[in-house]
DNA sequence: CCAAATGCTTGATTGGATAAAGTATCGGGA
DNA sequence: TCCCGATACTTTATCCAATCAAGCATTTGG
């Protein structure tokens, strides 16, 4: 017994292969690893925990305490105790970090690009089916 | 002018995310990196040279040489000079590299299982629109 | 025959990831 | 109140991935 991929998988792992590379370009055009990259992007206005963001990112704490630091370095985000409970770090965006984040997604041209190839009806059956694949 | 990202842009990017921590969980479950598997997938019965693989990768031959130095210490692949060209070296799956190739193959399950939820007309109409997006 | 180009490796440095151990703080019982 | 365990994060160590610059061996072309 062969596992022989089929065409619909490998048309899946290609994309994935190119979607994941322009997502390194776009971070690094600006100056960011992807995992930089990733870090910044789910930060809201909210205050965020160092767990809460591990969590985010399936990794582990100590990890983004490392990221963490060096986006903080770079004054891309700030890093404050919590009053209520001091072993907590509250994780901010700064203003410098907001426009970094949007010329990352600015650079990030590749979905835009690749569903702009769609219709509108394609569009609606892609969103369809990823619906499906994602549930 | 906001950056908003569309219902599809993140079901995209939701998408990718869940393949790509699928796929990182399958090499590892077998003992590799993410990277050491994707080196492993695209060795075939004929020979390949470091900067072909470099190419394949998209990254520089010095992380080839040091991605297959590591597969050949596991006896995954093995790495001879070319007879007719002494400064190339070619690079071959052994059958131990096989095996853990599919192996990694079997334990990632997240195509298959994601595609088995559309129906054949389901499934024809993804291929059309990957297509689409990747020509 | 020699100079440039090619193919790969080495060495150095950076960053990402994980695990184990450590620190500080909080919270709930005895 | 005093601990003890749990929680939140950091530190340290180690490994791997990635890139760059430099180097070596070999080949190729003038």
């Amino acid at each position: 017994m062969v596992t022989r991929i089929g065409a619909l998988e490998q048309q899946l792992w290609d994309f994935v292969s190119a979607y994941d590379a322009a997502f390194d370009r776009a971070s690094e055009d600006n100056g960011l690893s992807a995992a930089q990259a990733c870090t910044l992007t789910p930060l809201t206005g909210e205050k965020h925990t160092m767990s809460e963001l591990a969590g985010l990112l399936l990794c582990d704490a100590s990890n983004v305490t490392q990221i963490v630091g060096r986006l903080e370095t770079r004054g891309l985000v700030s890093r404050t105790p919590d009053p209520a409970d001091r072993r907590v770090k509250q994780v901010a965006i700064t203003p410098d970090g907001r426009r970094l984040r949007r010329a990352v997604a600015k650079s990030f041209t590749f979905p835009r690009e690749r569903v702009a190839r769609l219709d509108d009806d394609e569009q609606e059956q892609l969103a369809h089916l990823l619906a499906k694949m994602l549930s």
